[in-house]
DNA sequence: GCAAAAGTGTTCAATGTACACCCATGC
DNA sequence: GCATGGGTGTACATTGAACACTTTTGC
């Protein structure tokens, strides 16, 4: 072991910041260290790289343990590499960004090695964060901004079939401001991502909106342009 | 270091994609590899990151080894983690991009392990390239595109004091398209970011043209919007 | 005086922004 | 019938794109 100590030089971790829309929120998943260092603070869910997977993998792997989601919007986001960053050693880490759907979703703390909880967090009011995590949320929370002026990943964290109404409200916890209704909806309809759907929200108690969904095969069409 | 063997799980390398303009051409600093795998071929310079040191700083480092020059623009690119990418281990690289002016630099070989040559080739023109170094460059041309789309960053291209004909010239090196000259100027004088200077060039035999240089004031009080 | 590059404005289309009222439903 | 959220269109400003001629210099 102290040989290993001698050679090693990093080591190299994925960490994803995982985004949901629950209750009317932004919502990012943490979970909440059991050890030492930052034992009992909340982190970005983690873990090492495998030898065989890749680094798209390996950031699907630790999602799918945490929330047991898959076929989801995942990109890479930015490597922290800072030698401060770790206390102790040398951790680089890959970090991605997830958006996912609420619907559906049974958090599992099974199987974790080191957590005692994992837990949604309003991303507008997040508890103090371990390593250089509140950082890495930051970034993503930006990187998603950007993303959503030309792309319609804000589909990604609605259920299959949504309002517009939903649709924009999503986009405004993103962006965290008020949009126009209908220059959102003039937008969003010309983009021609949007599949109109003969059905209508069963109503609450008021008039029942029309139902879309996203386009699949104008969105695959679309693919290149929007998510590459 | 069967020890070594067993234990090790990845390296990570820095690889610097280092574009120039040069003969009125846009070319990328490679090197020549001495040694398998890949022995021959031309290759991103790059390096193991050090242990002290964070991965701009390693960048930067590996920038300067061959070309001599800091102070230049260098922005962390995607990073590489393909468990085949590199032939018989696994390595993870975190490439960068850096644009260099061409003016007053001499390429070095030495102190360089494992390489016979370096040199700049053609982006348009490129010879066979080691590992996924050819994903790596033509990913680093389209960043380097978009970025020209908000921000300045071919001025890091040119020498200190140039033409608005020069500075078009690159943008068009760079995006591979002829661009229409009113329309250009237009932009980039409303763009508040060229320092109009009482210089004209020294002539060849035609009409001499008015010098501009980077406003480093008014850049330094937009880099949180250009370059953040 | 002519070749060669520098310099200069206007028109049009498309896009983004601001803004207010009627509609369908449940109670 | 009224409260609640759903749905719709127009006018204006800004931005990007197309396009051609005059000016200055060296020779």
């Amino acid at each position: 072991m102290s040989t290993f100590q001698e050679i090693k030089t990093h080591e190299i971790t994925t960490d994803v910041v995982i985004f949901t829309i629950k209750n009317n929120k932004l919502q990012v998943l943490l979970v909440k260290r059991a050890n030492e260092p930052f034992k009992g603070r909340w982190a970005i869910p983690g873990g090492f790289i495998r030898l065989s997977e890749n680094l798209d993998a390996a950031a699907l792997r630790i999602l799918k343990e945490k929330t047991n989601v898959d076929n989801i919007y995942l990109e890479q986001l930015y490597t922290f590499g800072d030698p401060l960053r770790y206390p102790g050693s040398r951790v680089i880490t890959c970090a991605y960004f997830a958006l996912i759907r609420s619907d559906d979703i049974k958090l599992s703390v099974d199987n974790s090695q080191g957590i005692t909880e994992v837990q949604w967090h309003e991303v507008y009011n997040l508890p103090t964060l371990a390593y250089d995590h509140k950082e890495i949320i930051e970034y993503s929370i930006k990187r998603m901004r950007e993303r959503l002026e030309f792309c319609p990943i804000a589909f990604q964290l609605l259920p299959e079939k949504f309002t517009l109404t939903e649709l924009q409200k999503s986009y405004e916890l993103i962006l965290d401001m008020k949009l126009d209704k209908r220059n959102f909806r003039k937008k969003v309809l010309t983009g021609a991502i949007l599949k109109e759907l003969n059905e209508y929200t069963k109503v609450g108690s008021k008039r029942p909106a029309r139902l879309y969904s996203f386009d699949n095969i104008t969105l695959n069409s679309k693919r290149g342009h929007f998510f590459s």
